[in-house]
DNA sequence: TTGAACTTTCAGAAATTATTGAAACATATT
DNA sequence: AATATGTTTCAATAATTTCTGAAAGTTCAA
């Protein structure tokens, strides 16, 4: 592996946006130089490569691993770990649209749950926590669609994402179906 | 508007995730505000709210204004300005996906769009090539299906979500439908 | 059990991001 | 034109996040 200027104008991004995306600079670079590798990489040579420490290797590969993004193999006659970056490309996008539903729809879910339960003191209150029900009922929605859109598969979501705003012709078509089978 | 217990907790809730969402905390903090309260607000009295500097209540305000997420009031014989959040709550979810896009996907989709121009100038850029071409073609289908998406009026994309994964089956019954027609 | 080869941890340093508050700016009123 | 009432800007400061590198930890072969 070297790097060239076309793989490190696509690490280098992947790390900028990696603090976007959820993750810091040094996991989106270290994630982005494994998926071009088509070699597993050591840390030192992954440190090298990417002129950051030892330690910051360390962390960043621990994140992705917990993230089950990265997988370590080792070579035979050495004991160094090479890590290498498993699963499609589907794999990678299902893992971070999880990663930021448990951390940014989870947390408010709960929250959002908990003043719903509240008593509401005052006028100020009732109407704040029926604005707040709103919010909750949204991001329940959304949380609940994404994840079953998860559980489909890669050449489900594929056909429904061809289908774009199409998607409402066929909303329609199941309406009239429905209503006509309930009549 | 005043303070009680459970509208901080939403308010100081909404800033400490403001930073996962994409705007800081003081964004989230006024918005949050300002969902909760029927009255409009002025800006000393969001400053006073929050416990923050009136400077900083104004450049909160101004980038919530440049996302259309509030609007300003004025009340006779008094030239304060009058903040309120304007739209439903699919208008906000709306916006902070759009905001979303334009800083998360738009820079990294047109990145990867120049290095697939580029030329492999060797087997293992052929390979990075190849892995780069697949995520842009990944993030181009998401981009633009949720954008096609948002295009939908809000009745028919609950219909949708409702669906949930059950939106599989319909997706089948139409293939059918369409191979029928098409023999 | 020792030591070589490698990995992880974590306190302090560096870099980045957010906030304050005083000065500049804008506008209506007298 | 002077003043009163508001808003905005931005340099300095504070808070937060990330990174480094030395020390501690782990594992294996001899």
């Amino acid at each position: 592996m070297q790097m060239t200027p076309m793989i490190e104008s696509f690490v280098f991004h992947f790390g900028e946006m990696g603090s976007r995306w959820g993750f810091n600079r040094t996991v989106g670079q270290i994630y982005a130089l494994l998926v071009v590798s088509e070699e597993p990489i050591c840390a030192n040579d992954i440190g090298e490569l990417l002129g950051i420490s030892r330690g910051n290797v360390s962390m960043g590969l621990k994140e992705l691993g917990s993230w089950q993004l990265v997988q370590v193999q080792h070579k035979a006659g050495d004991r160094k770990e090479y890590y290498f970056c498993r699963g499609t490309i589907w794999d990678m996008a299902n893992k971070v649209f999880e990663e930021r539903r448990k951390r940014e729809m989870d947390p408010t879910l709960s929250l959002l749950r908990d003043i719903m339960m509240d008593e509401a003191g005052n006028k100020h209150e009732a109407y704040a926590q029926q604005r707040i029900t709103e919010i909750h009922d949204l991001l329940e929605n959304i949380t609940e669609w994404t994840q079953s859109l998860q559980s489909l598969s890669p050449e489900k979501l594929n056909t429904l994402m061809k289908l774009g705003s199409g998607v409402s012709k066929v909303l329609e078509f199941t309406d009239k179906f429905r209503s006509k089978k309930d009549a």
